[in-house]
DNA sequence: CAAACCCGTCGAAGCGCATCGATAACGATG
DNA sequence: CATCGTTATCGATGCGCTTCGACGGGTTTG
């Protein structure tokens, strides 16, 4: 590997030269500029990582905490993946993927073996033993997800309590005013995770303020436990006439068990839910959906990050919540006032 | 940032001894060994890792180059990912995330650089324009996929061609002589990674050898497409008694439609597929599967790097290809043998 | 026309570690 | 008892870079 010094003897130059050529930082003639980049090229000469972060204590790369425990979603976590991935190399950083298996520990040895310049932390739960540790590592830190206990440290997300709200505001614009909200076990690890609280809130917030009656039914995503909550759902009275999904994994159970009992979205019965877009386009019926633009979030968490990095602005905490898209599909009908229908089908 | 020589003056001893005790590649007295682990433990003391790569020219860093095309399954990929870091840190190092936006040159910064000291590309297509450069980087590669030319190149992967034939083998034996393929459309990207090559192969061959009759429908996973293969299939003469599903999201769609046929998988169908376990698991009708075992091709490539980077073997490639596992669930029946009643259903 | 500056360049001093050779202390050996 | 290994430690060197101060020559200024 050629080093600094032998672009510098190449060119007729002096090492310090080559330094400064490369960074910028000095100002350079335009004919040693050129003949300097040229040995650059012609060598195929990268300057050595260790030996600047030495140097400089700076070693552009970030740390990307990433809790991959069981039953995640991961066609969202990776599209936070690709795009954070993404925004740092078009500002010359590297990402470090470091699974949160080690713990608080695992960042205190992030920051102290100096691998990184910066933290962002993945999947952020409401109580989250990353968050102590994270504020007193004197690195800026972004965190994606809401944690309650967030004082100075600076949080991304989607607002799923927004999602919530626009799923029940759009059901009662239609007219639904019984509404199923076929909801996440909040004992489960999923159901703890701040944003599964967050969307029920906003759904709690948003019926009172509409005047519309939410039951919430508790499920997992599979056939045999969607079977089992439609079955209680039709039972209801008086009717529900609207259902929100909360399970990212639901529609394809749910759509499965309302079309076996006759009802179909969007005419039977209303459904919006929360998924991928490619699922929800993939269905018989097409589903309304609250959209997770991850790409937006890391937009802007990397964005905050980097200004961090850059001193431009202070380590000091707000919560930045990027706002939700409703995308309307065919699976959300106007209330019809005579479905009694419902129970005589099933 | 404490220092080893920070360390050294608590502990009352040379830098260079503290250097000795964490690399334990020269004896210490138990006496002095103690006393610097106590002062590191105390004083938080971690090596700084680019003063460690600079001078030992180790950086304990993996590149893992992802990428991150739409389309991909991210389920599968994300277990990588999970298990791969996760066997990194247990050896000691740690994972640079690298998308494969900036192609081949990409690779070659990396080692430039001396960001890490080995690499594994993830998702090799057949044809993949990293290949030529991977092998002449001069550090260890595993490649995770088989591509065309892999000469010195190290590849581990699932063996779809044994998992095309498995399906093929497991139909034959429960007596369908007449198979349908759904299988992925082959001028589509993903049509062209190789996994999806190989998976056809191995259909292709076990039909032969097995003497049954497959007959292929190139499908989009979705439900409008899956209807209109779905008709095709039952309008087939003689009668298509088995489905061989190529597409990993192709269960849910292809479920549905047989169901509103009143087809019920695993009695009037032969269904297996190639998808998540999560996903068979949950469907109206539990489908068997090959299983994609992430974590064991995980196990397997790191094991290989490592040996690489310890110089145990030689950097010459070969194929590694992970032995199918058939998980048997209710989706598949023996052959009804005066089973004409699919057209009438339908 | 000398003083004050700016521009472009160079030399040198580290950054924090690994590692090699040297050295002292100390049994074991003949 | 002189010699040879061993064992435990230290000092010095260098990895490849950034960055500070210095310096010469050209330009501006009073």
């Amino acid at each position: 590997m050629p080093t600094s010094e032998d672009v510098a003897r190449a060119a007729g130059v002096s090492q310090s030269t080559v330094s400064y050529v490369m960074s910028g930082k000095r100002s350079i003639s335009p004919a040693t500029r050129k003949r300097v980049e040229e040995v650059i090229e012609q060598l195929g000469y990268h300057p050595n990582s260790g030996a600047q972060a030495l140097a400089s204590s700076r070693t552009n790369v970030i740390g990307l905490v990433v809790p991959f425990r069981p039953n995640l979603d991961m066609t969202v976590m990776s599209e936070f993946l690709a795009e954070i991935a993404s925004l740092a190399r078009a500002q010359d950083h590297d990402i470090l993927l470091v699974t949160a298996d080690e713990g608080p520990a695992g960042l205190r040895r992030l920051v102290g073996r100096a691998l990184c310049d910066a933290l962002i932390l993945m999947e952020v739960g409401s109580k989250d033993d990353r968050i102590p540790v994270a504020r007193e590592l004197g690195v800026p830190v972004v965190l994606i997800g809401v944690p309650e206990d967030r004082a100075g440290l600076h949080c991304v997300d989607f607002d799923f309590e927004a999602a919530g709200a626009t799923c029940v505001d759009e059901m009662a614009d239609l007219g639904h005013g019984q509404i199923g909200l076929l909801a996440i076990d909040p004992a489960s690890m999923k159901g703890k995770a701040n944003f599964s609280v967050r969307f029920r809130r906003g759904v709690d917030a948003a019926a009172l303020r509409r005047g519309v009656q939410v039951r919430t039914l508790v499920m997992q995503a599979n056939h045999t436990d969607a079977s089992r909550v439609i079955d209680e759902v039709l039972l209801m009275d008086p009717p529900v006439t609207g259902l929100i999904l909360q399970h990212s994994d639901s529609p394809d159970p749910v759509t499965a068990v309302l079309l076996e009992h006759g009802l179909v979205p969007g005419s039977d019965l209303a459904v919006i839910g929360l998924c991928p877009d490619a699922l929800a386009e993939r269905l018989r019926v097409p589903m309304t959906t609250i959209q997770q633009q991850a790409s937006e979030v890391s937009r802007r968490a990397m964005a905050t990050l980097f200004r961090m990095l850059n001193q431009e602005i202070p380590t000091t905490g707000e919560v930045d919540l990027v706002p939700v898209k409703l995308v309307r599909r065919a699976s959300m009908n106007r209330r019809a006032f005579t479905r009694e229908s419902a129970h005589t089908i099933a």
